[in-house]
DNA sequence: ACCTGAACACCGTTCAAGT
DNA sequence: ACCTGAACACCGTTCAAGT
């Protein structure tokens, strides 16, 4: 889990908790009890202080789950920074939410009304994809190619992890035959 | 609005309301006020009762939720019944994202805990799809080209509606050049 | 037979009072 | 300066009492 901030005052008494180990918590609590049971209170009870001490650190649990998504972004694009290829890339996104499913589906596609990370993060997240889709489709088409790959990736792992594959059929065929489809329709590009 | 149910019982004092109008009622609040705000107290205002007279006719929120889902999935199949090819299809899935975006979200991409369609919804939304992937890609490779298609639509829609498209450029251009290459890519596999 | 207010166990959030 | 219990306005849900 990547540290979001860090506070070292030396105060009367020590501070029995942090705003890292806030964001840590939400992150498991967001895993194992899904995003409608991120309670403050359960965070809370996680850090070890009551719900409204939660208030000296975070605004609020609106806030708290955009820290959540920050988190998220920071992570996912520190796995991609290590991609060799774009098929390489896609299957990290692939990894990465199988491992986290609740947080891969809050940054990728939150639903109406869901906190969102700011801008900043969604760009640093995108950054390696579009390097690796620009070596397949040539820097004019690098945009184009980027989105294409990513939202069939996003929307796979989302279908995925949402049992909407229940038509039978090998789903880890689907993806290759996918990726492989998509990153050879990219490349085609070039020779526009 | 699709109708889910009907009850047309005579009883002493007439009913005041219906599991229909209920379910209406939530989709209604679910675009308006999105899911965190589809409360049991809204709907009942909105059908005319309290929020206790609600559980005579839906066992609770939960349920309410997947008849939601239900409905949507069922109006989504009845416009993909209409389709020409897998390119118009494509975009009536679009088109219906953008005019019921938090009820697209809710069947395409639930959050973890989120309560969800039976299969038979998914399959009915799901037949028109494959047999127009079917047309493109032979019967042997049908289904993957459905999940291609689809995974690749559901995740643009879905990031085109949670804003992910922040980098610029023409994102209906983003929609036409997927498509083409797309079909495009799974309409080849037919050479095989 | 449906509808309701009251009640219960929860939420998020605020704030005065403790240390 | 941080932490807390109490309080407030909300949830979903149950149930006895009304009509």
């Amino acid at each position: 889990m990547a540290t979001v901030n860090s506070y070292t005052g030396s105060v009367p008494t020590p501070d029995r908790t942090s705003l890292d180990a806030i964001v840590v918590a939400a992150c498991e609590l967001l895993e194992e009890e899904g995003l409608a049971n991120l309670t403050m209170n359960a965070v809370a009870a996680r850090v070890g202080v009551r719900a409204p001490s939660l208030y000296k650190r975070v605004q609020g649990r609106d806030r708290l789950i955009e820290l959540v998504a920050e988190a998220t972004l920071t992570e996912l694009a520190r796995r991609a920074d290590a991609a060799e290829d774009a098929v390489d890339l896609a299957g990290r996104f692939r990894a990465f939410g199988r491992e986290r499913p609740a947080a891969f589906q809050l940054v990728m596609t939150p639903g109406p009304g869901t906190p969102t990370a700011r801008d900043e993060f969604r760009v640093a997240a995108s950054v390696t994809m579009l390097r690796l889709t620009g070596n397949l489709a040539g820097h004019d088409h690098a945009l184009e190619a980027a989105r294409t790959l990513t939202a069939w990736a996003v929307g796979f792992i989302s279908m995925e992890l949402g049992g909407s594959f229940r038509l039978g059929g090998d789903v880890d065929a689907a993806w290759r035959f996918g990726v492989e489809q998509i990153v050879d329709a990219i490349t085609v590009t070039r020779e526009d």
